[in-house]
DNA sequence: ATGAAAGCGCTAACAC
DNA sequence: GTGTTAGCGCTTTCAT
């Protein structure tokens, strides 16, 4: 029957209670040393007895350290954190925050308030530790981000420098998978739809595809700049069957572009795979359900988010991580 | 050029600077009354020069408020946070909280620790506000929430109890609304898959169901309980077709356990919509990409999402608003 | 209008 | 092992 739920206990009330100092009471709560058993058993009573539960903001204050990690997300449309992406991430942080006392402030620094306010918190030390998403190649957060002497882990890299700290996934290394099996599928004239090429994940994977196709042997010069959309995806893909009508295999940037590529692709009368073979990348639900199911690149984005939280506790911890690349698979499906 | 990222700036600092005393400082940032224009210039000076940002912790220490909110996901199972609503709730509640001062911290309440952890915020004020989505009918946060002295909305209502402030989704009139609609295309033999019946969401549907039948004299007895996921609703449409052989269409709970049923009404050989007519609720990404896309309700998750964090605010700003409840609307697509 | 002083609840030296 | 003491940085009476 721990207690009322009204006022707050404190820990004099706790040290009073159970006959000691509150200092001692304290040492008893962080278990320090330099206590007796008996002192300690009478504070564990009290405690049990009052429901005490530490103040989190005094100990903050006392402390210095404030308890809490922040999940940003910086970009310019509020909905990117619609992207399922960020969700799985999301969870996989937290599996590992909830081992700890740290809380997980999410940060959706989408307006300009949010980026100062971010800003604010890197340079005043307002949490613990940022872990830091999706950044364009010049937000001026990354630099910030990188100055601070908050600890930082960026989730994946922008396109223009590389962090000290970071977790990404193998990107460059998925899209050469994916390219090489089009090509052990006999394909020959080989397209690609790139992502953003002001991100890391969009110039990596386009990467990729140039290294397979050089080591093919092939030409690699079959290419458009998309911009992560369905919608971009179909122009995109317009554009590619202007200029090069005799492609049989496309190598997409992301699984949203996929699909809006091979929308048209069908409406241009061409079969999938049978005249061209398409392949994705990230894996999303709706790959499975496309029409072909779509070919892919999947990706451990919860254990991004879980490393991205193990190498900023061990950045909190002083220590010294190096930088970690995640594996990515190819996933095969009708497609291609 | 703000400052170093050196050393936390103080208010005592910007006194100093300023030529003021320290309450007087404290009152310009707070803008309070009673300072002098004249002291008042000095000061906002100081701060710039020194580019001073007050400490939230020591702020809220002396102010007993936290400056934070939380959202919490109470859930047996750490992936529902997967789910895109609640990801879309995040951003609708991110957009009002930016408007603010009020940081947002993330609580997926999914282990023993996660749970006790909002226990204590809750009993203990470790947060200014809580926002508690996705409640099981015996969900003992439930009741531990609506009975702390911490202000709460509910997002959705649990299936046992209705909170005293919460918004949520018009489930009932969307299940009528896709029920009516299934009648009105001359359906007469019409089954339904129920969601989980300990939460709201689920039993409100199945409620809305009923309505529509008794409304048009129908027989509403072809029901099957499923569980929310697809492979449950294939379950279910296997059942349903065992036991209803004669069934001409189907409303179902969710569009996860639609797409479940169609795949087995597509194996079982009957064509949708003509032999078995299917709706299903959320709208998720995937019903327009189904085969045949998917007739569904349609929920605004970002508004609620919204609505919660306004109505929390009021909450905190010691008003009582009342509960809300937001329309949904039937999108008709081809599979019905 | 203004400043002095007393906390908010906790931790961490420091002396015993 | 134990208790005393001084803060952490801010807000807020309360005199002036």
């Amino acid at each position: 029957m721990t207690d009322q739920l009204k006022r707050q206990v404190t820990l004099d009330e706790v040290a009073e209670r159970a006959g000691v100092s509150r200092s001692a009471a304290s040492r008893v709560i962080n278990n320090a040393p330099h206590v007796s058993k008996a002192k300690r058993d009478a504070v564990q009573r009290a405690v049990n007895d009052l429901g005490y539960v530490p103040n989190a903001t005094a100990r903050a204050l006392a402390t210095q350290q404030v308890g809490a990690v922040v999940l940003a997300i910086s970009s310019d449309n509020p909905q990117v954190f619609t992207d399922p992406f960020f969700a799985d991430v999301a969870v996989g942080v937290n599996s590992v925050l909830e081992e700890t006392e740290l809380e997980l402030i999410l940060q959706l620094a989408t307006s300009t308030r949010g980026q100062t306010r971010l800003e604010q918190v890197l340079r005043t030390r307002q949490a613990d530790g940022v872990m830091l998403m999706s950044m364009h190649g010049d937000d001026p957060l990354a630099q910030i981000a990188e100055d601070s002497d908050v600890p930082v882990v960026f989730g994946g890299t922008p396109a223009n420098f590389e962090p000290r700290y970071y977790v990404d996934a193998d990107n460059r290394g998925g899209a050469r998978l994916a390219t090489e099996h089009l090509v052990a599928t006999g394909r020959t004239r080989i397209a690609t739809i790139t992502g953003r090429m002001d991100e890391g994940a969009g110039t990596a994977r386009y990467r990729g595809y140039q290294d397979a196709l050089a080591v093919a042997g092939l030409d690699a010069s079959r290419v458009v700049y998309g911009d992560f959309s369905e919608e971009g995806g179909g122009r995109a893909m317009e554009q590619l069957l202007a200029e090069h009508p005799d492609l049989d295999a496309v190598f997409v940037g992301s699984d949203q572009m996929a699909i809006g590529a091979m929308r048209v692709l069908k409406d241009a009368g061409r079969t999938i795979p049978g005249d061209v073979a398409v392949v994705g990348f990230n894996d999303v639900v709706l790959a499975r359900h496309t029409e072909p199911p779509l070919s892919t690149v999947s990706q451990p984005i919860q254990s991004l988010g879980r490393e991205m939280a193990r190498m900023l506790l061990a950045l909190i911890a002083g220590e010294s991580p190096t930088p970690l690349i995640l594996p990515t698979r190819l996933v095969r499906r009708a497609s291609s």
